[in-house]
DNA sequence: AAATGTGAAGACGTTCACAGCG
DNA sequence: CGCTGTGAACGTCTTCACATTT
């Protein structure tokens, strides 16, 4: 039952890296939420450095980075010390931290299987390459797409993902199947070696806790940005720009399908579906609480 | 100076609707964590939908969402009750309930910019189709793909955003273009009535706060893992699974590239390289702080 | 004078544990 | 008796504000 940590969620929170009585050195115990911006920095940082600059003010860095001053000094102090009071950071020794910190001293091997429509583009995707890895590896289930070169690389059968991660000492790796293999391929890659996986099958992986699952969903993005405009046409009072009706066939929820009862106390939402559509019990002038 | 939500972070976090006085209806204040679990929830009870479950328990949506049932009763209290005790929750109105929240129960209208390798993928991409989206508009700079039909869709020029958006009634964007265009383009899209995008230029937005936008960057996905991988190999002892130095060439950094006195007191990861390296001059035993 | 580094305060999110309902 | 719904406790993250340092 591995909890995996989407896109924008708070997630599971807390610090991570604190010993636990193992035998290796002490790990930095950074907030995980610190851990999710230092990539984004280190962009930024690579940004300022390419273009001439030696040093930046943690005004500096938070604006090229999307984030407030403070969030900033904060999230670096966690590193140690890199900067100097009345100037500001050292942009070089603050790159070289942060990659060692993301372990990009050295280049990752990385696996990705299935080659399909998405993960052709991944294979494809120059980001990849030029931020500290290389896919070193390709899978797919198709026997027919099996030998085929894409950016170089030869896709393989699943079937010789043992081989090859261990081959390639891969530990990190790419999951864009249908959702219906999803499952079945991580169990794979993890008895082959894998720790570490990028999902982007929209199923909830289940894999021993020591595997780290990051997802990303495409449809749910643009799942919760509906949500906002929908909220942002709500408060307006204007009409959504929406078209056509979904597969439901539905006409407005809430009222006629409440179950009885479930008006009675109207809780937030309840509420406000009851004044937008016009219909339900709980509806008063201005979202005020019926009870 | 827009506020980017990025993947996995804990965000600018705080409730998400509450009326400011406009003249629209009571918007439901839906915690923004809930809010990016509810496209999850949906997934799952689609799922349990089709696989011929009425009803489902907190316990066995939340497994099925890959969250704990406490969370999960929480969210869903945030919606009204839609649960019986002692049984559990009626899929489909939740079902109902969630699509229109997210404003789902009407088809979303979208336009992808750029497409390159990535949006070319992305254009394809069923996923979008079957939750509630549908690509209405496919632009890109280059004129020599305007006109190339992508998934039955003729790719336009970004000249005709203006036109295209406001014939279309589009409100959420996709941004796959290189990151040099991104910000212009964004402009442009924001600038024709655009009021939500999804970005996946690895660029921070610079736009009006009433502007949502969501990043997913695909390298920082994996860096963030790699930081995992880096810190599981560190604990353990063991050498890790990486290849070839990186460009820098790349010896370890910390101790001697630390500026005098930055060692003095060492914070959490200082004190953390010199243990690993076994340079630096706050070398201690067992990661005891030398001060 | 300018900008970092950091306690303390406040906001938010998660988890616990149980009252209350079916 | 089972399971939802929720107040309260707890932990994490963000923000403030200023002491400290160069």
């Amino acid at each position: 039952m591995s909890q995996q940590r989407t896109g924008h969620e708070a997630g599971i929170t807390g610090r991570v890296g604190a010993v636990a009585g193992g035998s290796g050195p002490d790990f930095p115990d950074l907030p995980e939420a610190t851990v999710a911006r230092l990539p984004e920095y280190l962009r930024a940082l690579h940004h300022l450095a390419e273009t001439g600059h030696d040093t930046v003010s943690s005004e500096g860095l938070a604006s090229a980075a999307g984030v407030n001053s403070a969030k900033l000094r904060k999230d670096l102090s966690h590193l140690g010390s890199y900067g100097t009071r009345g100037v500001g950071y050292d942009i070089e020794p603050l790159v070289t931290q942060i990659e060692y910190i993301l372990g990009l001293n050295k280049r990752r091997a990385v696996a990705l299987v299935g080659v399909g429509n998405l993960g052709h583009a991944l294979a494809g995707y120059a980001g990849f390459a030029s931020r500290g890895f290389r896919i070193a590896a390709l899978f797919d289930a198709d026997t027919t797409r099996v030998g085929e070169l894409i950016n170089g690389i030869a896709v393989r059968h699943i079937d010789d993902i043992p081989e090859v991660v261990a081959v390639e000492g891969i530990s990190i790796a790419v999951l864009a199947t249908p959702a219906g293999a999803a499952q079945t391929v991580a169990d794979q890659l993890v008895a082959a070696g894998v720790t570490s996986i990028l999902n982007f099958a929209p199923v909830v992986l289940n894999l021993p806790d020591q595997v780290d699952v990051r997802k990303v969903d495409l449809a749910v993005e643009l799942q919760i940005l509906s949500f906002h405009e929908h909220r942002k046409s709500a408060r307006s009072g204007v009409a959504d720009s929406r078209e056509g009706a979904a597969r439901d066939g539905g006409g407005e929820p809430g009222g006629p399908r409440l179950r009885p009862g479930a008006a009675r106390r109207a809780p937030a939402v309840a509420r406000f579906l009851a004044a937008e559509t016009g219909t339900g019990t709980g509806r008063t002038a201005r979202g005020e609480v019926a009870a």
